[in-house]
Parts: C-alpha cells; sequence; structure tokens
RNA sequence: GGGGGAAUUCCCGAGCGGCCAAAGGGGGCAGACUGUAAAUCUGUUGUCACUGACUUCGGUGGUUCGAAUCCACCUUCCCCCA
C-alpha cells in the first residue's frame, strides 16, 4: 500500500503556522488538520489563537473544537484521530496539512506511533501521588525500577508526573512502558511526509511577537472568554485548564492579582513554552527549516519549494 | 523642620564579623521528553589564565587579623510626627 502524502507545519507560538498553512492549502488543494494540544476545546477562541470561522470557512479544518472542556485529551487520542483524518483527506483526492505547535503530537503522528488506549486510573494516580508526597520522590522512582528499569533509567525521580504514568501504564496494561514503546517502534508509519519548520534565530523578534500578540488577545476580549469557561468549571478541567492564557485569570478572578500581573503572566508562560517548543522542534528529524524573518511571502515562496 | 527604616549579584529577596561569589524564587541560557505535552522535569547563570585567582553587596573613609555584615559622614528612597 502506498504511503499517504502529508505536509506537516510545526513552528513557536506567532510564528505564522496558520496563514501559511492556509496559503499552502489553497494553492495545492489542502485541507489543515490542528496538531493542537489546546485548539480541540470548544469555546477557547481567542486564547488559542485559533483559526477564525472566515479561515475555516476558507479552508477545512479539522480537529478544530472536537471536545469539551470538561474531557481530558492525550497524545493517544490525537494520533488516532489525527490519522483517520488524514487518510480520509487523502482518500478525497486532498493534501492533508498538518499544522500546530505540540510537538509531541505531530512527532508521534508522523512516525506512526500507535498506542493501545488506556484509560487513566484516577483513584491509583492519586495513591501513588500520595506515595511521592509521603515517602518522597526517590522512594516511588525507586518502586519504577523494580518493575521497569529502562523507563525508570530516563526519567528523573523529581519528575514525579512522569514516574506516576510510567507506573501506571505497567499497572493497567500489563507491560511496561518499554515494552510499549518497543511495540509502537515496530509500526511502520503510514505517512511519507514534509516537515516544515518555522523558525527566527532571533529570539528578541520571537519574543516581541509573542508579546504583541497576547496584547491582541486581550483586546480582542480575552478575558470574558476566559471568565465564560471559568463560570463552566475550566479550573477544574483535566487538560484544558493548562492552557497559557487561561490559567493565568484563575488567581485574578479570585481577586488574589490584577489584571497587569495576569498579562505579564500569560507573556512570560507564552515565552517559556517557546523556548521548550525550539528545544524540541531543534531535535525532530527530517525537517526544513524555514526562516521566519525574512516575511510570510519569502516563507510562502521557499514551502511551495520544499513541497513541490 | 523633627523621628524612624531601607539601599545586596539581571529582578525580587535572604544574609547581619570569618564556613559568602553570597540562601531561595523569578528571569535568561542550555537540555530531557513515545501515554496529562500550552504539561512535567534537569543543568547552568560575577570575571578569568576556572580543583585556583581576581572584582562585587549605594558612595567615601574608618574599626578589625578578617566586613555585605560594626562605626562616621555623604547620596537616594520609604514611613511617621510637623
Amino acid at each position: 500500500m502506498d504511503k499517504i502524502p502529508v505536509i506537516a507545519i510545526v513552528g513557536v507560538t506567532a510564528s505564522g503556522k496558520s496563514e501559511l498553512a492556509l496559503r499552502l492549502c489553497e494553492h495545492i488543494g489542502g485541507e489543515i488538520i490542528s496538531g493542537d494540544s489546546m485548539q480541540i476545546y470548544r469555546g477557547m477562541d481567542i486564547g488559542t489563537a485559533k483559526p477564525t470561522p472566515e479561515e475555516q470557512a476558507r479552508v477545512p479544518h479539522h480537529l478544530i473544537d472536537i471536545a469539551d472542556i470538561t474531557e481530558a485529551f492525550s497524545v493517544a487520542l490525537f494520533v488516532e484521530k489525527a490519522a483517520r483524518a488524514a487518510k480520509e483527506i487523502a482518500a478525497r483526492g486532498k493534501m492533508p496539512v498538518v499544522v500546530g505547535g505540540t510537538g509531541l503530537y505531530i512527532q508521534m503522528l508522523l512516525n506512526g506511533r500507535m498506542l493501545p488506549e488506556m484509560d487513566s486510573n484516577e483513584e491509583l494516580r492519586r495513591q501513588l501521588y500520595e506515595k511521592a508526597e509521603n515517602e518522597g520522590n526517590q522512594a516511588l522512582h525507586d518502586y519504577l525500577n523494580s518493575i521497569d528499569p529502562e523507563s525508570a533509567a530516563a526519567i528523573h525521580p523529581n519528575n514525579v508526573k512522569r514516574v506516576v504514568r510510567a507506573i501506571e501504564i505497567y499497572l493497567t496494561t500489563g507491560l511496561t512502558k518499554t515494552q510499549q514503546n518497543e511495540l509502537s517502534r515496530q509500526g511502520v508509519s503510514p505517512f511519507d511526509y514534509k516537515l516544515l519548520y518555522l523558525y527566527s534565530p532571533d529570539r528578541q523578534f520571537l519574543y516581541d511577537r509573542i508579546n504583541a500578540r497576547v496584547d491582541k488577545m486581550m483586546a480582542a476580549g480575552l478575558e470574558e472568554e476566559v471568565r465564560r469557561l471559568y463560570a463552566r468549571g475550566l479550573a477544574d478541567t483535566p487538560t484544558a485548564s493548562q492552557a497559557i492564557g487561561y490559567k493565568e485569570f484563575f488567581p485574578y478572578f479570585e481577586g488574589k492579582i490584577d489584571l497587569d500581573t495576569v498579562v505579564s503572566d500569560i507573556k512570560q508562560h507564552t515565552r517559556n513554552y517557546a523556548k521548550r517548543q525550539i528545544t524540541f522542534f531543534n531535535r525532530m528529524e527530517n525537517k526544513t527549516v524555514i526562516d521566519i524573518s525574512a516575511g510570510s511571502e519569502e516563507v510562502f515562496q521557499k514551502a511551495i519549494e520544499v513541497c513541490r
């Protein structure tokens, strides 16, 4: 069976991914698959820089607004849904264009790393966190070491979240994380992809764009959007509550900080996030780096050239 | 005009005679990451000829074997009385 052609566009927040994707899709006849962990949530529009209705009308979009904020989401779900969407788009004779800033999601998708379903076990997690709390991070890590030494060696003891997850995988699936990883590596990617990475070596340029974007979001009514979701319990949701541009409002709504602090927190967190994205994208393989400081027209031309 | 308090490394902020290039946090930089990833975690952050040396804790001058830490004066800021 022939591999499915896919174009993937990654880049830090505010690097111009969406704009490029739209133009590219219009040019080559493509459809967009969002590779973004937060745009999947309905109602989270301004803060996630979700494509507007007008933009979505220009080109079909997938994996946007597919979940309620109260729902949990995960890489496994993303890969499953995105892979299906890509196949459908290709079957229609269109080009699937994956666009997003969630590096892990896109990397897993492109490499064809399907993961078996696994429901999270809240009670088990709670117990494991409690163990770490009471006996120390090292004790929990020692426990992981006793069941999956390889994973233990790869995960820092202080990274409790990951340690818990690794233990949870074994306890609920019967296979260690290491074994699961080996299995997933055996799968062959169904995709033949081109990966474009929008980047600028000028850190200040990136940070300035981020700051400006946050100001625009505020002007566009971000506070009201978050207030609405907060009233619906956003702060207690498993995944959506982690979103930058949203969680920073919580202490403000509780009267603990002022609005200026909220805005500077959002900018700060977004910049920190961008740095992490850069580190992640830098080590992704088979990518073509496109310098965005040249201007959007240049970027577009370069993209067409690469995707030819 | 009188009284009191404060000035610390990029920022906040500990230190209050030696163990201090100076806790901790933030930020920056670098990194890890195949199961919550807009999450989580790690390292590093005065200078250099870097297992040692040198320059830092508002300024100047003292006390002391030795000061960011004590004293005097100066500068700036804050608070109270007027």
